[in-house]
DNA sequence: CTGAAAGCGCTTACAG
DNA sequence: CTGAAAGCGCTTACAG
């Protein structure tokens, strides 16, 4: 009692529960009110056969007025199988995850599973703690964009039977089922784009070096201007964090000075977006590619070329491999790569300015 | 046997499970191991006081060597709390969702909780089911983004204390917690904003109007515009599936004809986005305001003229009203308003065309 | 067609 | 400090 208002302040449902999960109501209870034994009523939850049309509808009776629900926790336990799949990645509000996180969740939901979803933040012991937490709740299996490059953790997981499919990037020092898009060959043929429309200062800009795709959209950059004949400066590369003001300072820089690069190769979406804005307000033009397509790129003006993956293919592959190690139809662990598509729009055609 | 080559089809874990889930070692198996009790094992696991610097150390190498992970969902089942809370949402593939369900994740895992997540596709079957599958889990509550109008289905559980929030659009005919963005003020102040402009023939298009959102949306439209005297002609007006193909041939039927509207306001960002491609290729400059903000939305040229909402804000005071629910420190149901802000970038701003 | 007993892997409540 | 017994809400394996 709060002793002002002499109300209670504690609601209904925290006073002390008689049983747990508030007071529902268990087989037991549906068993009891329908005067049945327990099995009877597991078998009519469950729509199994051998159950009189009369047993069936005092059970239902019961079920309809207690509000019965069946606890799956419980039947999981005693099954093996929770259903439930995971999904780590690394930031649930990237639009680029949004696509992939769907394809999961259908290809699950064909299969009757849940998804269970978490962001790493980019974070290796952020993705491990999730990964871990995801195996303690015995999740049948789980498809993780990796943050870490070392994943033996995850190894007594595997042995006991955890479905792993790792996506966007490989796993480190496991040999696990991993989907990937090309990025090394995205990423040549790009800088090849710009190279063919008469670039030869071409400028890259990427992510941390030591995110997987990243490195390898790099080396597609070097294998297209060595390809070339186009020795690289140092100046010309910039790789870490996507924040915008790290990316914006890089841009910059990279356009500034005596012989500033008249066109940039950028290494994802977020890093598109924003040397879009640096050249918005840039003197010359500057060409620009971009790897990951994104919405509105064909509005702006230039629209941008982009080097585009199907995230939802990413995501379709990895959740249909998943369930296919599940059912015992999938042998050894597999590298898969998806190709990318080179999307003209006009940023990437623009000749060099002087 | 696979008859043409001899290999064994069935991979290692397939064969038949000693155990459930793999054939993963159990506190049981630990405790023979460690020569000790049950309730020991339980004790180190959980870090609990009373255990020999000795016996733990004999424990937690019965650990490492067996790989145990304790299983969650044995103990779920024994606690009555699940630790996690799950997140209906229309689609996952949304960029709209994605801030929010960001939020909702960073409060429960502030909590301690997992994340359970699954798209309604604007389906009331689809939600209700993933909402009673989350039941059955026994989730310890619910952050719903509704796709239909009648909620009695969860009476049930709402009775059984399973906290639940709504977000984005009210709860139909059931009385629960609801987190909204105030659309009826914000598409007001937005179509007002146009008509200060100079507009008068302005058009709406927004989404189906059995959504609340959408119906408060033109609800604020229809304000604005009798608030400055302006009668309001049917064929102004389009609500319908969002998709980019009808939203089209509504700009473009409002756009043609002998009166044609000199502004549109669009009801959410998935209309936005297709008005903007309409009036790309639109001979006269129209003037646009949008309701939720989009990236790029200040490149395009006019920047687009928005009324944002803040998806993370809606997110986070659900989850945190959740959690509120969950301590018992939250009394009655209520319906929080979010406010919106107007954001001009030159769409909005545009004269009439005559 | 029906149900009592045992068990899934933990925690709780208790006793030594 | 340590552990045996009972129980969470189901399903399994059996017996009637």
């Amino acid at each position: 009692m709060d002793d002002r208002t002499g109300l209670r302040i504690v609601p209904d449902t925290a006073r002390p529960p008689v049983n747990r999960y508030g007071n529902r109501p268990t087989m037991k209870d549906v068993a009891a009110r329908a005067g049945v034994g327990l099995k009877t009523v597991s078998r009519v939850v469950n729509g199994e056969p051998g159950v009189t049309p009369d047993t069936e509808r005092r059970v239902q009776e019961a079920i309809d007025a207690l509000g019965f629900r069946r606890n799956d926790s419980a039947r999981v336990l005693r099954k093996g199988r929770t259903a439930s799949i995971g999904l780590v990645l690394e930031d649930l509000a990237d639009p680029f995850y949004g696509p992939l996180s769907r394809a999961v969740e259908e290809v699950a939901r064909s299969h009757g599973a849940l998804l269970i979803n978490g962001s790493s933040a980019e974070d290796p012991d952020r993705e491990q703690e999730l990964v871990l937490a995801l195996c303690a709740r015995r999740v049948d299996g789980l498809v993780v964009i990796p943050a870490g490059d070392d994943h033996r953790y995850l190894e007594p997981e595997l042995r006991a039977g955890v479905a792993t499919v790792f996506v966007d990037r490989p796993a480190g020092r496991i040999d696990a089922d991993v989907v990937l898009s090309d990025s090394f060959g995205g990423a040549r043929d790009g800088v090849a784009h710009l190279i063919a429309h008469g670039h030869r200062r071409v400028g890259f800009i990427g992510d941390m070096p030591r995110i997987h795709t990243a490195a390898e959209r790099l080396r597609g950059y070097r294998a297209a201007m060595e390809q070339a004949g186009i020795p690289v400066e140092d100046s010309w590369m910039s790789l870490g964090v996507t924040d915008p003001e790290r990316v914006r300072r890089a841009a910059e820089e990279m356009l500034s000075g005596p012989d500033p690069v008249t066109a940039i190769f950028a290494g994802n979406n977020r890093v598109t977006v924003t040397v879009v804005r640096v050249l918005a307000r840039h003197s010359r033009p500057v060409a620009l590619v971009g790897f990951d397509d994104f919405e509105l790129a064909d509005l702006l003006r230039p629209g941008v070329t982009v080097v585009a993956q199907d995230a939802a293919a990413l995501g379709r592959t990895a959740a249909d491999r998943l369930f296919r190690q599940l059912d015992g139809t999938l042998l050894a662990p597999e590298r898969v790569q998806l190709p990318t598509r080179l999307i003209t729009r006009g940023s990437g055609e623009l000749p060099p300015a002087v």
